[in-house]
DNA sequence: ACCTGTCAAGTCTGG
DNA sequence: CCAGACTTGACAGGT
């Protein structure tokens, strides 16, 4: 079984690279001259994507073929302070610049829309923007040019006190929104709620609109449900993933302690991850990506493979890459 | 240069 | 019904 490693959003490594620079809704009140505060939202765009696309070349040089984009590339698109702006004309050609890139050294790249995309709410404001959060997200993607490969990552949502209604609220939500945005989908697993097993059943249940699914074996150990990660479950994941044409995900991190077991560690136990990487590879998982989610970034995956070259049953393909043997 | 409280957004808990 | 916690990188304003 082949295993690409990636990070998410921002180096620990490469330094003045944020590509998550922003301005306050209240910042940008102050400012007298609107058309000016606009301009200068642009330009911190610009910037964001400048350093998305330096972060993209430095991981081309440490073979890093998985990445995670910043979902604050643009800031304060969608608020409301700033309805009828389309920043979009003018950030055509650094969008175009990453996707170009990462088209040609074949790069995955994702999005992980935060916490504030809850389809399974009861609010009707709450889905609205939800709706036109992800909206945003695909069109992104859709500027670089990327394919359907590259997709919105989010999490099944709040329970509100009945996770059964909740679910269903969420397959409803989700069969409303346009096919242009469904196939970009991916549903994770998360730490409190919505546990892997209930997570994988309603990606089932949308069965016409396949909804792959991203298996966190973080929030998996913290919120079991009392099911234990096997090879069937494994396998009913796998499944998700039939005629993507990319391989399945996975998110990795460490607890950040005893005390904070749901916390993400700076680095990533890799003995932890090597039992997982086993199991799928006993399932006869040709290829896998593994998603880090730790604090020191990019610097806890290259930790991580350093780690990994000391243990036996693998080995290094690249700088960011093991075959499990 | 460095430190601290605050930030657009949601949900859950506890008072 | 409302305040605070949760969680995170970065701002904003202070020293």
């Amino acid at each position: 079984m082949i295993v690409r490693f990636g990070y998410v959003a921002m180096s620990t490594i490469v330094e003045n690279a944020s590509p998550s620079r922003t301005m306050t809704a209240t910042n940008f009140q102050k400012l007298d001259d609107r058309e000016a505060a606009v301009r200068r939202l642009e330009r911190i765009a610009e910037e964001n994507l400048r350093n998305t696309l330096r972060l993209l070349r430095h991981n081309r040089a440490h073979d890093v073929h998985l990445y995670r984009l910043s979902s604050k590339l643009i800031p304060l698109l969608s608020h409301e302070l700033l309805s009828g702006w389309d920043p979009f004309p003018v950030l055509e050609q650094p969008f175009r610049d990453i996707g170009d890139y990462a088209k040609e050294h074949g790069m995955r790249l994702s999005f992980h829309p935060d916490h504030f995309t809850v389809l399974s709410s009861p609010r009707e404001e709450v889905l609205r923007n939800s709706y036109l959060d992800l909206d945003i997200h695909v069109r992104m993607l859709e500027e670089m040019g990327l394919d359907e490969r590259a997709k919105c990552n989010i999490h099944i949502g709040g329970a509100y006190g009945n996770k059964e209604t909740a679910a269903a609220r969420f397959v409803d939500s989700f069969k409303r929104m346009t096919p242009r945005i469904q196939r970009r989908m991916t549903l994770e697993n998360d730490d409190k709620t919505f546990t892997a097993r209930e997570t994988l059943e309603v990606c089932e249940q949308l069965g016409d609109v396949p909804v792959p699914m991203v298996l966190d074996i973080h929030h998996h150990q913290v919120n079991t449900g009392g099911d234990l990660l096997d090879e069937e479950l494994w396998t009913r994941i796998c499944r998700t993933w039939a005629n993507q044409r990319i391989p399945p995900k996975i998110h990795a991190s460490s607890p950040k302690s005893e005390k904070d077991p749901r916390g993400h560690a700076d680095y990533v136990n890799a003995d932890q991850v090597l039992t997982f990487l086993q199991l799928a590879s006993q399932t006869g998982t040709p290829k896998l990506d593994v998603m880090l989610e730790a604090k020191m970034k990019d610097g806890a995956l290259f930790r991580l493979m350093d780690d990994l070259r000391q243990k036996e049953g693998l080995r290094l393909l690249d700088q960011a890459t093991v075959e499990i043997l």
